[in-house]
DNA sequence: GTCTATACACCGATAGAC
DNA sequence: GTCTATCGGTGTATAGAC
């Protein structure tokens, strides 16, 4: 039924977050879900590409009904952003959790899936704009902002993982919404 | 030769850089330096992982010669900064090569690279906040935009890829030195 | 110092029994 | 819908010739 794939699809999520589009082979999704190879190609009929597919687009929708959601909520700007940022620290479990955009943005991930990890990022800078230019901002500060908020999301992903430790993630996310929204 | 040798890791950086550890197969590694697997083997004693960390040094190496170093000159703290981004423009090739730090921190290569991928993020945000204390900023405000900088620079590097757009990474490299010394 | 040849484990993928 | 068994290919690593 539908609604095992979908446990199936959400046991993936870390395999391929964590390993990258080559380094989650079928071992490693095997024993993730507790499924024999044969199993899997049940479910999956391209194979891994079809199962990494199947991951990329949960983990689009979860971004978008629990990231993107709040963003388009009528609260106010400040509010908005204070919830996508309450989020996000659940998302990526205070920067523990690499995020896939990233991982499959390198190697042979890269060339399979670009057009979807473009349009993500292009998604969530889109939310941002919107929520600053509604906040007075204009369209041209809006749009660098929005920039700005991802790419320090982005970054203090790397940093929080290749220092391991939460701080600098928690940080970042905390002191976002203020600074978004002061003025130029 | 030893100069050989340097050569042939000049040759394994982009490899590693762009595929990381698991997916630096040895076909590729052949490809990109032109010798056989057992040459490979002849030079670096422990395999890939002595390949890896050959790359991991020689990267530092270049890092601190180029990036680090004129955050120590006795130039004024403005200037400093901008030599820095504008070294890490071309360390980087305006954002289009991944940081291996990155790359590095996902997978099998996190367990075996933690040690040196976090003591190179560490002296990287000393040296950043030597500077900006040398500009009159205080000891903490210097440590959190020491580490603003390099999260922004490693975000830059993810959206960059991910949009595949040179743009933010140049931008946030142009606004950095200001950014980090305005007044609080 | 480079090569060919080879070892053996693991890769993604499929066939066919149940 | 899951399994075992197996395919051809590729993975890392090594032996030994030149």
């Amino acid at each position: 039924m539908a609604i095992d794939k979908r446990e199936i699809v959400r046991k993936l999520v870390p395999v391929f977050r964590h390993y990258g589009y080559e380094g989650a082979t079928l071992s490693r999704i095997s024993k993730a879900t507790g499924l024999g190879r044969a199993s899997l190609y049940h479910h999956f009929s391209r194979g891994k590409q079809g199962m990494a597919e199947a991951v990329l687009s949960y983990l689009n929708e979860c971004f978008d009904a629990t990231i993107l959601e709040p963003l388009r909520s009528s609260e106010e700007p400040i509010e908005r952003l204070k919830a996508m940022s309450d989020r996000l620290n659940q998302f990526y479990n205070h920067g523990q959790n690499s995020c896939i955009l990233s991982t499959f943005s390198l190697g042979e991930g890269r060339d399979l899936f670009h057009a979807q990890v473009q349009q993500a990022l292009k998604t969530w800078v889109e939310h941002l704009a919107e929520v600053l230019t509604v906040a007075g901002l204009s369209k041209n500060l809006a749009r660098q902002r929005a920039e700005d908020a991802v790419i320090e999301i982005q970054g203090a992903l790397v940093l929080t993982r290749g220092l391991n430790c939460t701080d600098p993630f928690e940080r970042v996310l905390q002191q976002l919404p203020d600074k978004l929204l002061k003025s130029a």
